[in-house]
DNA sequence: ACAACTTATATGACACGTCATTGAATGACA
DNA sequence: TGTCATTCAATGACGTGTCATATAAGTTGT
């Protein structure tokens, strides 16, 4: 027991989380009481407005973050009730979706970047 | 807006969920399966494992997990309720509880401990 | 054109974490 | 010693994530 390699793996995985936790934590709070929107609402957000060419989102979205099929489509749900983001049927493919801010999504997200990016430059910036 | 330092920490914080999901992933997966407990419930076996001293553990324990008081309530127990853990009040402060491992809860933890350290090994050695 | 299979998204049941609160014990101090 | 504030742990309500599945649309082979 208590290899000295594994104590270090051990070290670096809590110190991962704890930085994990913390900075999720602090973008969680700062956006929800800011914004309204959790983090996974923004990180969505993010996505799709970083992607500015067409394509059947939905689908290329979920490669692009560790989220669960299922959890994306209950996130992208809320965000369009939420009248920040909508949902039009894909032409040439009817089960896919393209996703496509709102203006008030937009709006938001431009505002709510700033805040993301500062508070990650704070959690993160030291590491 | 697009400013490059931006870009890099958004990349940097991304691709940390990315690993984190992944480990935490494959690690509540493997222990799950073979051993019948979450990976949250093992950390907990773990921390506990670790301080070998006594002391009024519960709140300490809380110091070195970025998990909230009331999740670590819980955590233990359902550690308690397997049989894997016992909660003893403390004599000079009652408010608080020794925590303590059960035999079987020792004997678990000795080999999830392996599967575990394998497996950090495996998603974290790389980094 | 018809089955059988595959792929894209949605949904329901369930587990777990969070927040706010409670209950109990302790501390402080007049 | 009696009151008030503080600390430790547990609990209930609630939101969100996961897994398994459903629904619908596309694909392939005959």
């Amino acid at each position: 027991m208590a290899k000295p390699q594994d104590r270090q793996l051990v070290e670096q995985w809590r110190s991962m989380q704890t930085t994990y936790f913390q900075t999720a934590g602090a973008l969680e709070r700062a956006l929800e009481s800011k914004f309204n929107i959790g983090l996974t609402e923004f990180e969505i957000l993010d996505l799709v407005a970083e992607s500015a060419d067409a394509a059947c989102r939905m689908k290329q979205l979920g490669e692009r973050t560790p989220m669960t099929q299922s959890a994306m489509s209950k996130v992208v749900d809320r965000l369009d009730k939420a009248g920040l983001i909508s949902r039009q049927s894909c032409e040439d493919d009817r089960r896919s979706l393209y996703l496509e801010l709102t203006d008030a999504g937009r709006a938001l997200h431009r505002q709510a970047a700033v805040e993301h990016r500062a508070l990650l430059r704070e959690n993160l910036g030291k590491v």
